[in-house]
DNA sequence: ACCCGCACTGGGAACGTTCCCATTGGGAAC
DNA sequence: GTTCCCAATGGGAACGTTCCCAGTGCGGGT
């Protein structure tokens, strides 16, 4: 009369396991589980007591195989180093779930070649739709993705067919920033560029454009800059080594604003004191207690809950039309400007 | 003789639209897919051309479902705002990829009851393994799910059976700070502390051993603080203000460093002239030229390596042992330690 | 007493793979 | 020329769900 003994490494508990426990059929405990009504109390209850007893869990693999669909939402984002990122990714996680869609996140580690990688495991595993981040992906790999499943774009300004796009007005951001110093009196007002980073061509053409507008077009200066710290540090020492200094700066992104920053104070100047400085992104760095930069404010996690409200719609509408969304960016004034300093000529 | 219009949206084509077309079955396809060899050449070329023509994909859903495993490895942080996971996530991913597996990322941003939401979901995708990286789940929550999957734990060094732990050793890290301080010169050194961080009471003790070994016991001074820079600047002002104050200090982490540095600097005193400064961590702050702190480096990129290969080794290895895995740290001077001044007495 | 409708239930097909087994044919070995 | 083996192939079952359709039984209206 020995038992057989329990060899098989046990395997987690399926429906059919849940169904003869319970005394009711696999179609019964399908209906609990998806909370469908038109199942009587006392199956409903017999099936809940039995799922809890033999702990099982749905398979989402086996309902995402029948369903034709996994409720998952790709997000490849270039680098999860940029503090950048975090905050729209908040708003990514945010719009998913309210809508009762998941967010996996993958990365290529600022790779071209990884991400198109990773980008294809996201297409293996049948996600829904996906959100790129800051993608380096080049326009045809996207073009071609974006035939096959609703894709939406953050941080990267391609204009493809069937590609949501989501980014902050820069050029607006970048006539915020100078139009603030314009009204503390300064004059003399340089940018640090930002090379071919993201958004760098638009803040570059919106500085010139609000300096147009303030009549100020001959004393436009656009020092080479890369995005970097290090960009920063040696496009500012460029700036306060020849002739006339400027009485502000304005550096296309916080990060090359701090190394502006140090650059100043080698050079035994004060902020604000004899030169304003100005950053873009408003990012933690720009908010320590110690930097304290004024800097122009994106609206990340909204434009991580438009870019997943994007391609949910288009998911669940799969006629719909994408769209190119632009967000407005807002001034947020610390301690590094001020008005320009007496001794330098007006 | 009309045709039938092709109405259905047309769906991804299978492994039979492939087979169909390249005069084959569907077997032979699969075949090809995975590799395998024992197929004709004549075969393979033709499968080949026609899953190109076709623009074939595996579905990496139904062969999850059938081979009852994913190659897929949940990872759950706790926080993507913290740039110290960035690191760590980079890690994981690289020693996923080696391994033919992939690595999803979800977050429960900061919010346990979101973590554990998260947590289920991954357990429903079915995931082969799973990283906790600074999870604020409860131990019980834990070890119920160490029962049915491989799961390694970053950050929390929690000790429960069949999970794996990496860490670094704070108790040592905090060990060099102090040394590094003594051998400077320093007698009087204080600590910022971490409050319940992650991490925090190891630094604590290893600051106190430290001291007690360099028969400094005497002039052990741990004052609040919270891992923050708000925290650490508090804690600073507290220090300065009251009798003798120290010729260091050593705050648990980079950011309640920074703090520090700010209340230092309000209080007209020159860093390291009049008071040296060290923090841990080695962010990406610690760097920043214009901060350029003396601190404690954690292999991070090497912890999250490690905490995959764990999660892979019993994957593969169902019957294996969980291990706790530490990492020893590193000590990195930069601008903001140096001997203490004459000016004080020793 | 009959029929209709409704609430509830159960069984089978399908989703797109992989895996296993059976079958085929041709060349090598004798 | 026969036998044996192996490379190559094809077909069916299985994975764990959902969805659809066909019952079943019971109550109420006529």
């Amino acid at each position: 009369m020995s038992r057989p003994r329990q060899v098989r490494k046990s395997r987690p508990p399926t429906i059919i396991d849940v169904a003869e426990r319970a005394g009711v059929s696999k179609s019964v405990v399908s209906r609990v589980m998806r909370g469908e009504r038109s199942v009587s109390a006392s199956s409903r209850a017999a099936v809940a007591a039995a799922a809890e007893q033999l702990g099982y869990r749905a398979n989402a693999v086996a309902r995402s195989l029948v369903q034709r669909r996994t409720y998952n939402v790709g997000v490849l984002v270039s680098d999860l180093h940029n503090i950048f990122f975090a905050e729209v990714l908040d708003g990514l996680y945010a719009a998913a779930a309210e809508k009762g869609y998941r967010a996996l996140i993958t990365t290529g580690n600022r790779d071209p070649a990884a991400e198109q990688l990773a980008l294809e495991q996201l297409l293996e595993l049948r996600a829904d739709g996906i959100v790129l981040a800051g993608a380096r992906l080049g326009a045809s790999a996207i073009a071609g993705v974006a035939r096959s499943v609703p894709i939406a774009l953050v941080g990267s300004d391609l204009r493809l067919p069937d590609v949501d796009v989501v980014v902050d007005d820069d050029f607006r951001g970048a006539g915020l920033a100078v139009e603030h110093l314009v009204e503390l009196g300064h004059r003399d007002i340089a940018l640090i560029d930002g090379g071919k980073g993201a958004g760098a061509a638009e803040r570059r053409s919106g500085y010139e454009s609000a300096m147009k507008r303030a009549r100020l077009t001959a004393s436009v200066r656009v020092e080479p800059g890369d995005f970097t710290e290090e960009g920063g540090y040696e496009g500012a020492r460029r700036l306060l080594r020849r002739g006339r200094r400027p009485t502000a700066i304005f550096a296309s992104n916080d990060q090359s604003a701090v190394g502006a920053l140090n650059a100043i104070q080698e050079a035994d100047l004060e902020v604000p004191g004899d030169i304003s400085l100005m950053g873009y992104d408003n990012t933690a760095l720009a908010a320590l207690r110690h930097i304290s930069l004024t800097t122009i404010h994106q609206p990340r996690r909204q434009i991580g809950e438009m870019a997943m409200h994007a391609v949910l719609r288009r998911i669940e509408r799969p006629g719909a039309k994408a769209q190119r969304h632009v967000l407005a960016p807002k001034l947020v004034v610390r301690a590094t400007t001020g008005k320009p300093s007496g001794n330098v000529k007006r």
